[in-house]
DNA sequence: GTATCGCTCGATACACTGTATCGCGAAGAG
DNA sequence: CTCTTCGCGATACAGTGTATCGAGCGATAC
């Protein structure tokens, strides 16, 4: 017994724990703090902040910060659905395409964490497995050779999508506008005449929608895999 | 805080100083620290000891370490040869996606930056322009939607390829090698028998050379392009 | 019922980050 | 020579990820 009188000792904690935790409870409460504030939120002070936790409980259920980027990569993968078995190649691919864009839209910080490490997670694996299954072509090199390309292109052209539209979000209007009316370094640039193309894309070219772009771009290369492998 | 760009801003006058400074000498700093650590290396505290100087001695010539990291994109793109402006565009659009491929091997972390914030320096609106004048179609929508395509593959294609070779790095051998001989995790998911064609590339797939997956992805894109084009 | 052990868990501590602040020292004016 | 001004950069702060280790619990032995 200690000789402390009752004020000074702190409670006990309750050791049946204010809030129960799970890897679940974990990578959704980091979604959601990712989706509404940015990459940048997810601390893991602040992940256990948000469930009533102390920082430390989070490393019963992760080892590292890493691992629970790794985990919510894949539960967005989860969120994706697969390609109908039955459609043919080309439908496959563009619906894989497609998919893949609504996720990032909806979860902006995916496309950051896509390519920074190795995705092994079981929704990772199921979602190649899938996309590869939808070519189904017979030579498993020709497969994986149009999966990637087709990968590569998407995750590229969704990057550039993102990025511009943070940028447009932090200006508050599109990137045309803005440097056709707020940008005096990229008039000055222009106005230097070292850059004719530019200048014409800025004053002549249409501010097409990005939808359409990413089809047109996703267009050419199914057309090209189709040359390539006669079909 | 200005609003401007860093390249609108002058830089201040070099004073009588321990060890003198400028922008280049900063940004080479942080390159060489970058090329031989990674990115993780480039700290204002230890680029500003790299030139024996205190940290907020560097705010004299960035306003925000995302700045510098803005300079060292561009320095980079300065490193990237333009086409050759004679060059049809098919050949041209393929050197620059060579070239891109390049720097970023000599450079790692370029790949992890470029996508991250828009590229407003001098170099890489010289590059865009360069690029965009090598295609010299008459359509400038034409134009942009073709470069925008082949540079939307080269950035995700040298993204998958840079990740890879740090995976294999950080394990000392190849990702087939390490999934078939020291990857329980993976034997244990292919040996489910949920995903076949995951097993098929394992097993069957060839080991195939990096340059030449890219080149293969390229063309998809460049024959499509052809296609769509009527040229 | 009590004493001891072992072990888990999470508060504290540490090294590090980017950058705001403001006291000091030097340059310039009279 | 004195006073003012002003810009530089050392110090300080709020934040990060995570190693450490003492407190507090349950189980075990008597």
């Amino acid at each position: 017994m200690s000789n402390e009188l009752v004020w000074n000792r702190p409670e006990p904690p309750s050791k049946p724990s204010p809030t129960p935790l799970s890897r679940e409870l974990i990578v959704n409460a980091a979604i959601r703090l990712a989706d509404e504030g940015g990459l940048d939120e997810v601390s893991l002070r602040k992940v256990a902040a948000a469930l009533n936790a102390g920082p430390m409980r989070l490393y019963g259920y992760i080892e590292t910060k890493d691992e629970l980027l790794d985990l919510m990569v894949d539960e967005v993968y989860g969120e994706i659905t697969p390609p109908d078995p039955s459609a043919d190649w080309r439908t496959g691919l563009r619906h894989v395409a497609h998919a893949v864009r609504a996720a990032a839209k909806r979860h902006e910080w995916f496309i950051d964490l896509l390519g920074g490490r190795p995705h092994q997670g079981p929704n990772s694996l199921a979602h190649i497995e899938a996309t590869l299954a939808t070519v189904g072509f017979d030579d498993i090199d020709q497969a994986l050779s149009a999966v990637g390309a087709v990968m590569a292109y998407v995750y590229g052209a969704v990057r550039n999508e993102i990025t511009e539209l943070r940028a447009e979000r932090s200006t508050g209007m599109t990137e045309e506008q803005w440097q056709r009316a707020n940008g005096p370094y990229m008039q000055r640039m222009l106005a230097t005449g070292r850059f004719p193309m530019l200048a014409k894309v800025m004053y002549e070219g249409s501010d097409g929608d990005h939808a359409r772009a990413f089809d047109d771009g996703l267009d050419y290369v199914l057309d090209g895999i189709a040359v390539r492998h006669g079909i």
